[in-house]
Parts: structure tokens; sequence; C-alpha cells
DNA sequence: GCACCGCCTTCACAGGTCTTTCACCAGAGC
DNA sequence: GCTCTGGTGAAAGACCTGTGAAGGCGGTGC
């Protein structure tokens, strides 16, 4: 049962990440990242679509109850942003939602500013 | 038993609220919605198609008594009317009920003036 | 041992967002 | 006309998030 997901191969958009090596590929080219942003990444690849608090994903990547004042998942967040964004600059993958947490979803940077799930780093 | 409610999923319309993780869709799209706007149309959409006081609503969202003079609902209703406006501009989903509260309804939006439910900011 | 290097954490500042409150206005009902 | 209720824009402060930089740590190669 290990077995099902040592395969495990996560897909959004062009973004594809493959779990049981540790393999980033954007746009079909390897992209080079840490273990932290590695788990990150997995850990919402694999709540795609869904808002992952940041209480979830510091226990899951990190382990541990999150701390008041801690910023390590906005450091990250901002490392795995700035790669993504350098590998596929046509496509926004994280998003904000201020006093929930983030959500991974492939989607087109459009330039205008509808209402639509407009995080900070917009413009 | 909290499994139940953890999964909670509520519709009106192209409207879809995932209560578990502060999810708001219009239409298949995400929209952003802060807390406060989030917990607002989570009370109205658990009660669709039925006025709910602005009493409730107080009690529901802020917790406590609804002080006389305190306009926050009224701001809040106004945020929602017009983030979903933009999403969704063929719909009408908050409709007032002069003295009564709030409804929450997914309507065409005529443009005629009929005797229905005309609420005040038909116009 | 020692210099180098990447990774992780923490800090500090900047900027954006959220919430509440205020002021003014319009419409309904009396 | 007057009062009550609700619509709407703006403003202030609190709060949250983005972002660059510094320092510590462990691994690697010389």
């Amino acid at each position: 049962m290990e077995a099902a997901r040592s395969n495990e191969v996560l897909l959004a958009g062009e973004l594809e990440v493959r779990c049981e090596d540790g393999l980033v590929l954007a746009g079909g080219r390897a992209l080079n990242v840490s273990v932290r942003e590695f788990e990150l990444l997995c850990a919402l690849m694999r709540r795609r679509d869904r808002i992952v608090s940041r209480e979830d994903l510091y226990r899951t990547v990190w382990g541990g109850a999150l701390r008041g004042g801690d910023r390590s998942i906005d450091v990250y967040v901002h490392k795995l942003r700035s790669k993504l964004e350098t590998a596929l600059p046509s496509m926004q993958f994280i998003h904000t939602h201020v006093g929930f947490g983030y959500r991974l979803s492939p989607e087109a940077v459009t330039g205008a500013s509808h209402p639509f799930h407009t995080p900070t780093t917009d413009r």
C-alpha cells in the first residue's frame, strides 16, 4: 500500500511533481527546489484547488503546531512563487486567501483586476 | 458528527460555498472574500430562500447582540453584493426585505419591476 | 583544520487588506 | 414634512502578508 503513493505523480497545468524522487517538472524541465520547498509544494498540490490553512501546512511540512509570529511559510511560499514564475511566467499557481491560507490552482495571468482571487502580487 | 459539516458544500445557482476551507466559487472560479464576508455568506446560504433577520445575522457572524446604530451588516452585505454582481452579473443573490432582514436566493436579473420581492436595490 | 556553499530560520521593514465607524443620501411609511 | 431604515463611499487603525537580508548550521572539497 506504500507502493501506491511511491509512484504518486501530481499534476497542475504544466506543473508536475513526482513525489517518489523529489522531482519537479515545470513545462517539462526539471526545477531545482530544496527539501522544504518540495514538501510545501507537495502539500499544496495534494490539495489542489482547495484552500490550505497555514496551520495545516505547518503541521504537514514542518511538523508540530504553528507558533505565532513564525514566518517560515510566507518565506517558502515566496521562494516557490519566484521559481514557478521564472519557469512558467504565464501561469499563476499559488493564490493567497487572506485570513484562510493558500490555494494552489493553475490560472492564467490576466492582468485585469477581477474580484476573483486577486492576491497582493497580481500587479 | 463533525465529519458531516466538514464536507458541507452550499449551492445556490452558480454560487458554491465550501464551508470547510473557506472557498467561494462563482461560476466555477474562485472568489476572493474576506473572513467576515465569507461567514456572512455562509450564514445566508445556510438559510437559503428564507429571510434572516439582522439580529440573527449579527449573532451568527459577529457573535453577541446587535447594538443599535451598528451598520456592519449593511456594509458587508454591500461588499458581498458588489463581488457577486461582478462575478455573476446576470444573477441577484441577496435581497432586502425592509424591516425584516435579508434573503439569499439566486434570481435572474429582470430589468422589469414586477411587484414581487422588489428590494430597495432594484433601482 | 579551513574556506566555501547551499539551506533553513529569523528579523525588519514595507505594503496591502480587513474591519469598523462615520457621514451623507434615498426611499418608504406615517 | 418627518422619521426610520437601508445603500454607499470614505477614512483610520489594526491586522496580515510580501520581501530582502543576515546569521547559524551542516556538508563538501582542499
